[in-house]
DNA sequence: TAGATTGTTAATCGATTAACAATC
DNA sequence: TAGATTGTTAATCGATTAACAATC
């Protein structure tokens, strides 16, 4: 099969969430591709293109199953199952994101906090007790964690670094303003929020 | 002059960033394309071809000097001048980016925090008084405030969108998970971090 | 002068779009 | 059957890359 582009990747889980959201409004078994592109901003032509990378999805003439769809689109993503994830760095970034509802809708849970704050090593947030940042590849390893969301921003990002390449995850969020270098075998997304905010400030002053 | 590609605007800021991060270190009054390429992670044609868009601002065999291109940099992105920001929405991920203190460094301010929910409406967050979302148009009015993040979720989007829409501000920085329609003159950064993570689940189940 | 490095061009790569045959 | 809608193809658009003439 074809390999799917970077960008149908993001807007697979847009398209999960608008059918997930709607499930229990009553309405019709079938969604087309015109009314789906619509709720979520995308054009038909290119919502359908995505879609054809889960196989043959749709009915001609009727559109796609709201129900099948949803569930395709769950499997694929990889929302079928429950995952653990390793937060790095408990600031005020790090505790939104253990605190965000949505995660775990989404059946994902950030389970284990690591920190090299010393006055923050041992407290509590969100029901679990913060780590020393020093026991990250041990716990990762015991615990087979696969993901892990890097938002902090200290010098300890070397140390960090070397220490999850010693581990078997496949995919680090990088939220933090450092580029890590993992290698090819980790999976990274970047998204650097300051950035984010400087080219919308690039944009409005062209 | 050509239109700017979307990408290359948000590599500007990273370029700025990292000549700022060394502002303090002694070292080569000009850094070349390879090198500053190397630091940030992007190929050194790209960064060349990225900065051409500022006008000539390298030397043919010696490189770009460091203290110009960042003021060039600053000056073109915006960042020469402060800027006041609203934020709706006073929840976990809302009072982390209050507390961000590297948007501050930037001159970004968020002084003005609009809220729905009654028990926040009145509190003090990193100092701002929490408003009553009732009164977003008319203090944006009141302050000229050009640049609003939106980081809510609840039924009250279509509110806020109405009210925006009466209002001249020129960005908004969408964290919701809702499309905010607000016509072509604003500039809308859509921003999802359940998106994100779920694009990573995709990436790793493939 | 020889070496280094830019800025730009043409070639390549990748994603989106428009159109439409297939078919329910 | 007539109408609706998919899935796919070819055309288009936009961004990146590699190469190199220009020149400090």
């Amino acid at each position: 099969m074809d390999k799917i582009p970077e960008p149908t990747i993001e807007r697979l889980f847009c398209y999960y969430r608008c059918l997930e959201k709607e499930k229990n409004s009553l309405g019709q078994s079938h969604i087309c591709s015109n009314l789906l592109g619509e709720k979520v901003g995308i054009k038909p032509a290119l919502l359908r293109r995505d879609l054809s990378f889960l196989g043959h999805m749709g009915q001609k003439g009727k559109g796609y199953n709201r129900f099948l769809l949803k569930k395709a689109l769950a499997q694929f993503i990889g929302l079928d199952q429950g995952w653990e994830i390793a937060l790095i760095g408990a600031g005020n970034l790090g505790k939104a994101l253990i605190k965000y509802d949505k995660f775990k809708e989404m059946g994902l849970f950030i389970k284990n906090i690591f920190e090299n704050d010393l006055n923050k090593i041992g407290r509590e947030i969100g029901g679990y007790i913060v780590q020393n940042v020093k026991d990250l590849k041990e716990t990762i390893e015991n615990k087979e964690i696969k993901i892990v969301i890097v938002a902090t921003d200290d010098k300890d990002i070397k140390d960090v670094t070397s220490q999850l390449k010693q581990t078997n995850i496949r995919a680090v969020w990088n939220l933090s303003s450092e580029n890590l270098d993992l290698g090819d075998d980790i999976i990274i997304i970047k998204e650097d929020l300051c950035c984010s905010l400087g080219s919308i400030l690039c944009k409005i002053n062209k």
